[in-house]
Formats: C-alpha cells, sequence, structure tokens
RNA sequence: UGGGGAAUCGUCUAGCGGUAGGACAGCGGACUCUGGAUCCGUUAGCCCAGGUUCGAAUCCUGGUUCCCCAGCCA
C-alpha cells in the first residue's frame, strides 16, 4: 500500500479471517450474523457487536444477516423485533433480504433432535428441573447420571414425539444431548436441548409447546444459513465445545464461533435486565429515555449514526475485558456535531441587559454564521432590541482574575452584534441578587466589528428579550454517579445520580421555533441540542442536551 | 483445591525476536467574533520472578491478579 492509504483497520478477529481466506477455509467466503433475542432494546454494546459483523462482511465483500434468535416465547415481543429493526437500519447498516428467524427453522430443529435421538446422542429426562440440578455436580465435582439417561431409541423417540404433542406439563421432561456428566465443562453434563413451554410465540403462535435452548439452536441456525464466522462474546467461550459438538454429530455444514470482549461503558449499566429495571421502576422514561445507552436513547439524546459508528471503530476489538471512558462516546458526537450542526444563540439562564443608549422601539436584524466549520452553511438573521438576555454565568459583579467576561465598567462583544459596556447593576432590594444589568452599546461595532482595531476579550451570546421563543430545555447528565454501577454489589439503584435530568425553560433565537424533531444545533457557548424527537413541536419547542461543549474556563476557574 | 479466558500509559488499543506506537483523557502553548473548533508541544505503560538469546512486551518455566461457567435464559 502506498503511504497515503489509511491502515487497515485490523483486530485479531480479522487476522483469523485472513487466515481463512489465505487457506480457502469456506472457499474464500465471509459470512457473519448479528443475532439479537427480541427481549429488550439495542444498546451500545450490540452496535459494537453490529459494526463488527456488518463491518467485517462489507470489508470483505462478504454478506451480514440479521437474525433474531427467538427461542424463548416467555421473553420475547413484536415490539423488540421492531425495535431492533429501527435501530438496525437507523445506525447505517442493511441486511438487505436477508432477515431471518430461529423460529424459521424450528421444524429443521426438530428433525435434527429426531436424527440425534436415533443415534444414540440425546434422550428425554424425567427429571425437574431441581433434580437436574443437583445431579450436574458442582464447579469441582462431577454430576451424576440421571436414571433415565439409558432409555432405549425407541422409548426416546416416542416420548419426545409425546413432548411435542402437548401431553406433558411445562418442567416435566426435557430433551437432553448425552455427552458427558463428568466434564470439568459443566455446558458439557447432558446439556438440556429442548424444554416443553406452553406459550405462545410471536411469530409461530401456538404451533408449538417444546422449545429450543441457545445452545442446540444456535449452531444449527448459523449451519443453515452457511455462516462462516460466528461472532459472539466472551461468555460463549465455554459453550464453543458444545456448538461444535452438536454439528459435529449432525455431520453439517460447520462455522466457527469467535468469542471477543463485550463492550463496557463508564457511569452507566449494559445488561438487559438492568437496563429494564430502570425502565420498570420509573428511573426513566422508557427504553429510548436519552439517558439510556440504547440505540434508541442516543438517537433520542442526539447521536448520530455515525458518530456511533466512529466510536465502535476506535475502541478496537480484543479478548481483553475493558471499559471504554464515556469521554470517547463524547469526543466522538463533539466531533461530528461540530463539522455538521448550524449554530444558533440559546439563553438557559437568562439575565436581563437593558441597552440604554439603544432606541426603545428599534429593532434591526444582523447577520449571523450558521456554521463557521462549513462554508455552504450559509448565515441567517438575528434580530437586536434594547432588552436581551445574556446567560447569567457570563456577568460577574466581582469578576475573578482571567474572567473576560462582562462585569461592572467592563466591554464584551455580543456574538455578531455590538460591543456592550456594562454601566448599572439593579439588584432586588432584599435578596440582593442581580436582576438587571444596564449597559451602552457602541454603534460603531455593528456585526460585533471593532473598526478601531481594538482587542475584546469576551465574546458572549445573547437574545432578544422580545424576539426570544421559550422552549423547554432537557439538561441531562449521567445516569449513575459512578464509574462502574454494574459492580454495586447491593444494587446499582442505590447510586443513580439524582440530577441526571434537569429542565430548564431557555429563551431562544426564534430560527429556532421551528426546528424539526430530531433536528442537532449547537447552542454556542453552551453545546449540542437536539429537538425532542417525541415532545417537540413548533408550539412548544424541547431541546435535549446531547453534549455540552469542552469548557476550558470552567477548567480554569475549578482551580482559582 | 474443576474448566475456560485475559493481563501493554489514567482509559482503550497496536506490537507477532530488533528504537514500545496511536486514540481519548491530562498538562503547556499558539490562534480565535464560540474560553468552541483548529494547530503545536508534552506527561505517562509492557503483572511479577527466573530462564533462553547478541537482543524478549513477544519464546520457555513458575507465580500473581482479574473475568466467565453449577438457567428447563441468551
Amino acid at each position: 500500500m502506498t503511504v497515503s492509504e489509511q491502515p487497515r483497520p485490523s483486530d485479531f478477529i480479522r487476522d483469523i479471517i485472513d487466515d481463512d481466506i489465505r487457506a480457502n477455509k469456506y472457499g474464500g467466503r465471509v459470512h457473519t450474523r448479528f443475532p439479537p433475542e427480541p427481549n429488550g432494546y439495542l444498546h451500545i454494546g450490540h452496535a459494537k457487536s453490529i459494526c463488527l459483523n456488518f463491518g467485517i462482511a462489507a470489508q470483505y465483500r462478504g454478506l451480514c444477516n440479521l437474525r433474531f434468535d427467538d427461542t424463548n416465547p416467555t421473553k420475547e415481543e413484536q415490539e423488540y423485533v421492531d425495535s431492533i429493526l429501527d435501530s438496525v437500519r437507523w445506525l447505517g447498516f442493511d441486511w438487505e433480504d436477508r432477515l431471518y428467524y430461529a423460529s424459521d427453522y424450528f421444524d429443521q430443529m426438530h428433525d435434527y433432535a429426531v436424527q440425534l435421538i436415533k443415534a444414540g446422542g440425546a434422550y428425554v429426562d424425567d427429571l425437574s428441573a431441581d433434580e437436574i440440578r443437583d445431579h450436574r455436580g458442582t464447579l469441582t465435582q462431577p454430576g451424576k447420571e440421571s436414571p433415565y439417561r439409558n432409555r432405549s431409541v425407541e422409548e426416546n423417540l416416542d416420548l419426545f414425539a409425546r413432548m411435542r404433542a402437548g401431553e406433558f406439563e411445562d418442567g416435566s421432561r426435557v430433551l437432553r444431548a448425552k455427552i458427558d456428566m463428568a466434564s470439568p465443562n459443566l455446558n458439557m453434563r447432558d446439556p438440556v436441548m429442548y424444554r416443553i413451554l406452553h406459550a405462545d410465540h410471536h411469530r409461530t403462535g401456538s404451533k408449538w409447546c417444546i422449545y429450543p435452548m441457545y445452545d442446540w439452536a444456535h449452531g444449527i441456525e448459523d449451519s443453515i444459513e452457511r455462516i462462516t464466522h460466528s461472532i459472539c462474546t466472551l461468555e460463549f467461550e465455554d459453550h464453543r465445545p458444545l456448538y461444535d459438538w452438536f454439528l459435529e454429530q449432525l455431520g453439517v455444514y460447520h462455522p466457527q464461533q469467535i468469542e471477543f470482549a463485550r463492550l463496557n461503558l463508564s457511569y452507566t449499566v449494559m445488561s438487559k435486565r438492568k437496563l429494564l429495571q430502570l425502565v420498570e421502576k420509573g428511573h426513566v422514561s422508557g427504553w429510548d429515555d436519552p439517558r439510556m445507552p440504547t440505540i434508541a436513547g442516543l438517537r433520542r439524546r442526539g447521536y448520530t449514526p455515525s458518530s456511533i459508528r466512529d466510536f465502535c471503530d476506535r475502541i478496537g476489538v480484543a479478548k481483553t475485558d475493558s471499559t471504554i471512558n464515556i469521554a470517547l462516546l463524547e469526543h466522538c458526537i463533539r466531533e461530528d456535531l461540530n463539522r455538521t450542526a448550524p449554530r444558533a444563540m440559546a439563553v438557559l439562564n437568562p439575565l436581563r441587559v437593558v441597552i440604554d443608549n439603544y432606541p426603545d422601539s428599534e429593532t434591526e436584524e444582523l447577520d449571523a454564521i450558521n456554521n463557521p466549520e462549513d462554508q455552504g452553511a450559509g448565515t441567517r438573521k438575528v434580530p437586536f432590541s434594547r432588552v436581551l438576555y445574556i446567560e447569567r454565568d457570563d456577568f460577574r459583579e466581582n469578576p475573578p482574575s482571567r474572567f473576560f467576561r462582562l462585569a461592572p465598567g467592563r466591554e464584551v462583544r455580543l456574538r455578531y452584534a455590538f460591543l456592550i459596556t456594562c454601566v448599572g447593576v439593579k439588584k432586588d432590594e432584599s435578596t440582593g441578587e442581580v436582576v438587571e444589568l444596564h449597559c451602552t452599546y457602541d454603534p460603531a461595532t455593528r456585526g460585533g466589528d471593532t473598526p478601531d482595531g481594538r482587542k475584546v476579550k469576551g465574546t458572549i451570546h445573547w437574545v432578544s428579550a422580545d424576539h426570544a421563543v421559550q422552549a423547554e430545555v432537557r439538561l441531562y447528565d449521567r445516569l449513575f454517579t459512578v464509574e462502574n454501577p454494574g459492580d454495586v454489589e447491593d444494587g446499582c439503584e442505590s447510586v443513580l445520580n439524582t440530577d441526571s435530568l434537569e429542565i430548564v425553560t431557555g429563551h431562544v433565537e426564534p430560527s429556532l421555533a421551528n426546528a424539526a424533531p430530531g433536528t442537532s444545533y449547537q447552542f454556542e457557548r453552551l453545546g449540542y441540542f437536539c429537538a425532542d424527537l417525541k415532545d417537540s413541536s413548533p408550539e412548544r419547542p424541547v431541546f435535549n442536551r446531547t453534549v455540552a461543549l469542552r469548557d476550558s474556563w470552567a477548567k480554569i476557574e475549578k482551580r482559582l
């Protein structure tokens, strides 16, 4: 390759694929799959897997299937299927005509089970769940064989057929693989293949009352779809011998399973169980609450698909357990939105400013640049008048050193407007709180220029009080107060950040009144904000803070 | 005291017997009509102990620490 080319992103999985292609292992084919269970919404950890699987397929000119691993009707719902489809699509990936469901293969799986029974590799066990657990042994002690382990093939066939026919109660019998009750790998101690579940399935309805277990189902699904590299997370490493055993016994096409470390992110949780709990206990408004690490939540928060893909590219793929700093995700969205988000002015914590020497009834329109990073974004008009709002933080009665903003007697630039000088401070007599500033403006500085070349250190944002539109602004912060909430022994609820949402009424420039839901803006000097997908309307604009701008003054001030 | 994995700057990640590199974070500076962005500079790491070798993050031996597994969940 030439020096100007980007080095191809690589990792241990791509290294394996490179080797396989070199060895012509699957005829040079690369075919991956993303196999979610529709029992919850997708989160940023799934995004890592999606980017990996679809990314590899694209890179090697292979294919990637989207497959629902819907083998447990008691936990799965159509709502989750819909949300997953939506999330994968939104992230920018296309499964074309390859949308599959494990439930589509239930007949085939059943036939394979019959085949395995006939080969003496599986048996129907009448033990209860408790008894099976007792027979399993422990980590250090071998298990005991079930008394039903050596039933004849005929009896097994008959019993399995009756299981399927619905003759038995839930939990009364299971089909088990006949492997080795003394195996040091507990997964090999006669794992359950089928359980009886008289439950309606979201796709097959009441057709089945026996459902396959993950280990039995997954390899078959991969095999049927001619997957080459079955990529999953580390906790399945122990299951690989079983994955291999089933496919070998069946004598069918055999993909290879490869495991990588799942994503952990600081200050949030990633397990579906914990996320479900946050939803069910009302700690958040739903799976798509902008504080959730779900794809739907990130989307509503204002994250873009490209920023999430970029994040997934940057974190890499390895087998080390790791926790990525949330700051990296924030970096990715800032970098993206800095390039693309139009700027606007909004005051979230207003302080009234009266320009004493500006005519009472006059209004003028000033030109503001929409995006300094993108010349093509053009300009817009911003109304200016005698009474304005500025941010309360941008005024100090007794400014500390290196404070460049407004203070009594000081001059600052109003962005794209005029230079103003503070000539008076009006306070509430009882509380001492500053309630209004009086300033004078320099008409020669229209647009913010200084014809005399004088330098002004501070530039602050503002809105015209009469023209500003009120908007609900939701200021989000991290959901948890500790870096690894998942590690908290008594549950992560005890470390929930009670200030993760602050709602304020912002005064925003009029151009923002018609912000289309889902569009992002940079509120200058504050951060990136996104018109809420669900709640924002022209009558009542609602903005979510995606992420604050880097604030180097806050750092300086902290050290003062 | 079973089995399966993993250990490289604060956090991720490259390295495949030959100068430990990148990203984020941090720190310093330049520039700036966003204390934004950008640019420049900089701090900081091979789990430990032996061994092999001219030379070890890499190979060998022995330790240590962490993660996963005893669902009829996936």
